[in-house]
DNA sequence: CGTCCGTTTGATCTGTGTCAATCGCTGTGG
DNA sequence: CCACAGCGATTGACACAGATCAAACGGACG
């Protein structure tokens, strides 16, 4: 192993509109709760049907196009967000060039469980994004109004810690065919709830992503990939989408 | 890198009293927040000095010692707790024996931040320990009578998941080197405000807790001691007490 | 049709895991 | 009091998994 481990990873701008230029931020007026996808997986449904209109009033919608960055590691953190629709990374840079995608952000995710007050990590979309914005004081006034909300940010706050301690036993323990199996299992799991197929997965993230996620190189992880399906846990559909083919031998390599 | 990394690393009491029978927990009636060492920096701090007779009558105290388990993974979760003192880990075991130390548990630090009705990690004392014991069901009232007790528990599972981000750094792109520079760095900030010296780390666990919580082996953990050691950056008082001589050098290895 | 970029596959190198021996401290028993 | 056993830590030799270097493939787009 190199004393610099996924230097040459390089950042870039990936997803479902491959050749489109990062382009930036467009802010909107909130499209209203009612119809949101993503409303029954987030924060936002410990506030009552009744009384979205609160929430409405103190978001503003943000609409990312894959590439673009919401925030950079180091920034002020002024508003605190949901993503609605789409995927981000969140991604931590070393001086040497170094990356780490410490996470997959989804629809229902909540962005803002930190202490800190700038940015620990750089936030990029890796497909077309929607979020809801919040700025930290409306948040705050919100959690006063309704303690339901305060609780489940909680809730969700446990359960991403939850799922970040899992990724330490990825990351420090299991060999690169187990990681890729885990985060398969687990990106599969995250999808289902959101419209996805139960037996599928989609990967819209580049392989240099997932390579920076599970802390291996993207040969690696493409022979990884390989590997997996001529063991007949996975199949192609192409290289962005995955049929999980035996769920249980992944789950079993994985450590679950 | 093998297969298995880690596989032989074994699981084994130590600590303050190395060869002391692991012993059992032991329960006490609480001895009183009045003068309770870990309350400023535990969310028991939220709860106002005039009100904590409210935290007393919830809670019990269990003293642990060296070596004794307070949970295994897979039990089902019945209280919460806030440690008083000593130093506990947070193990996750795989079934060919491979160990992962997710985390190490010092005063003021909460065990509970967790949506699982089960635990995840076996929880177990590296040193013996004190920690204040609170039904679920009672700490879900005190936090309904409390509101501010449920904000500082939302920011500490904030800070917490703040921390457990950092550590997928350490795991995912580190060197080895880097890794334990990164542990030295984070140990001795948290010894800190905790009655412990800015220079110098105490190091209560062995090398294999360290090891299996860097993703590392003993050997390489200790071959890493003695570059440090070699370069300038550390000195060693004993294998369990390390002088932090060049912090800058460390935090800059551990890219922070 | 050709370029670009992400992905896959092959060959080689090296850092770290594995195996093994030694050191040093602690506690024990003759 | 000293010899010995036990355990954790350190150090050395070697092997191999995965990183690095390099090339080829294949779809998207102009």
């Amino acid at each position: 192993m190199d004393t610099r481990p996924g230097a040459r990873s390089a950042a870039e701008p990936a997803g479902t509109a491959r050749h489109a230029a990062a382009g930036s931020p467009k802010r909107a007026t909130h499209g209203g709760c009612a119809g949101c996808l993503a409303r029954p997986l987030a924060i936002c449904a410990s506030i009552p049907a009744a009384d979205t209109h609160a929430l409405e009033a103190a978001a503003g919608e943000v609409l990312l196009p894959a590439g673009a960055t919401l925030a950079s590691e180091g920034d002020p953190r002024r508003e605190v967000y949901t993503v609605t629709r789409g995927m981000l990374r969140r991604v931590r840079l070393l001086s040497d060039g170094r990356r780490l995608v410490a996470g997959f952000l989804m629809a229902g995710d909540f962005i803002g469980f930190s202490g800190a007050p700038r940015y620990r990590h750089t936030l990029e979309a890796v497909t077309d994004c929607g979020l809801c914005a919040f700025p930290l004081q409306s948040m705050r006034s919100l959690c006063q109004r309704y303690p339901d909300l305060e609780s489940g940010m909680l809730a969700q706050a446990c359960s991403e810690l939850d799922a970040t301690r899992g990724n330490l036993m990825l990351l420090g323990r299991l060999a690169p065919g187990e990681r890729l199996a885990g985060f398969l299992v687990e990106l599969g799991a995250r999808q289902q709830p959101r419209g996805g197929a139960s037996d599928h997965v989609d990967l819209p993230m580049t392989r240099a992503d997932i390579a920076d996620h599970l802390g291996l190189t993207i040969e690696t992880v493409s022979r990884s990939f390989t590997r997996l399906r001529q063991s007949g846990a996975i199949a192609f559909e192409d290289p962005r989408r995955i049929r999980l083919v035996d769920v249980a031998a992944l789950r079993r390599a994985a450590g679950l």
